[in-house]
DNA sequence: CGAATTACTGCAATAGTTTGCATGTTTTAA
DNA sequence: TTAAAACATGCAAACTATTGCAGTAATTCG
């Protein structure tokens, strides 16, 4: 029995009752559990259904609504961002990219905050314009549609006229080599000129965006002054970036 | 039964009944309470239900969610906005000013209509971020906070520099004699502008909003190409606005 | 063709999850 | 205040997952 055939299958007897049990179809198939196994992590994967303990259930699916916003592993980005909180001060001027880390952070900036925020993301405007004390600027263009941030030349121009004591900066990856990458060209050179326009340079992500790499470059490790992740700053696995020099909070 | 099969019955369940009892769903389940109360717990921690003793009920709607807009009337706003839609064409240039009709207005406009649409919305942006066949341009600039639109010179420099074939324009005020008026200075010459860049200048709003005044004047009713209201085009109260010779839909 | 590479499958050892029960604590309501 | 009900926690048994490995089948490419 070839693979996609019985892809099908479980997907049939999926449609037909609402879920599907490993050691059932094992049985039904008469194959090990642990290919049952594999091939459904496979469909799950593909996010045509989702594995859960013991079999996989139907991909339920959340609401059309624009506005409501799913972040995934948001208590580990919570994690996250509370570190960086540190590295706010009155009356900075602040440029934020986009991403949902950065997302996480605007939540969590404190109230009492004064400050200039300069940002290019839809999301990350909308939560900064109920924040009693920042004065908050967009920087209009041409919008990129599921990332909901603007690009192209219009944001370019306006970033580089900034003066910014501080930019975070979300990470798609980042590894020793090739230092911080992206996956779209025109991201990438959005976040070349908030580097240029920024005294100090911040990056938060989370552990696995460690070692890895997109086509487009954006900077060196070298630029970055502070990166904030998920790990303690002694861990093992940053060992070759504290070695760079850069901080890590 | 897969434990994920049992929290999707469970959040039915609440659903249905507004709460759930610990022992009637051991009891219904076939389960120790004890793992009732553990699954409850973890609903808990992922927010999608509160747990209480006893048993559990339903979250209490978080109304603090910035991106979580409520729009008065939405019923009768949809009835305005429909009958707008017949203004749209394939391949035209749209200017939208915010506020609450214009974003119901938004999230109608036909997912095959293919257009470029400038806002200085966020609400307006994020919803029309989402269609498939619109180029999104967001002018930038200083955001107003709780209207989160941009306001100021930034925003009047680019709208100025537009050439729009119409232009969606929300009112907080219109009368006869003085024409449409706005509470803010900014936005009336951010209206003033979009007015001047667009070949035709449609405004929607309920009929409440007839008749009254503001401080700040953006233009006659004889700029006004076309108005859409919640009335019968031939209603009594539109009587003068009609001799003015504005179209009314 | 045939050697090398790649993909698939089952097995075994290890690791992790779930569940009911026993125990002791907390909450509720008369 | 007190007794019953609900709860939290630790534990053991059963179950389910992951991983590396080895054997086999399928595919690719010179």
């Amino acid at each position: 029995m070839l693979k996609a055939e019985r892809h099908k299958y479980i997907m049939t007897k999926l449609v037909e009752e609402q879920k599907v049990v490993t050691t059932d179809l094992a049985l039904a198939l008469d194959l090990s559990e642990d290919t049952i196994r594999r091939d459904l992590n496979e469909l799950d994967s593909k996010k045509l259904l989702e594995k859960v303990y013991g079999g996989a259930v139907q991909v339920t699916e959340k609401s059309a609504d624009v506005f409501n916003i799913t972040i995934s592993d948001e208590e580990e980005k919570i994690k996250i961002v509370t570190k960086a909180l540190s590295l706010l001060r009155d009356d900075q001027v602040i440029i934020m990219s986009g991403g949902s880390t950065n997302l996480v952070f605007a939540k969590l900036i404190p109230a009492d905050l004064k400050a200039t925020i300069y940002t290019y993301s839809l999301p990350i405007a909308m939560q900064l314009s109920q924040h009693p004390n920042i004065d908050l600027i967009f920087i209009g263009g041409k919008m990129q549609k599921n990332a909901m941030v603007t690009i192209g030349m219009d944001v370019i121009q306006v970033v580089s006229k900034i003066k910014a004591d501080i930019c975070f900066i979300g990470a798609s990856s980042i590894n020793v080599k090739q230092g911080l990458t992206e996956i779209g060209y025109e991201i990438s050179i959005v976040k070349k000129a908030m580097i240029e326009a920024s005294d100090r340079v911040v990056s938060m992500f989370s552990s696995d965006k460690l070692n890895t790499k997109m086509p487009h470059v954006v900077c060196d490790l070298k630029q970055l002054d502070t990166i904030v992740t998920n790990l303690d700053p002694e861990d093992a696995s940053l060992e070759e970036y504290r070695k760079s020099g850069v901080f890590i909070l």
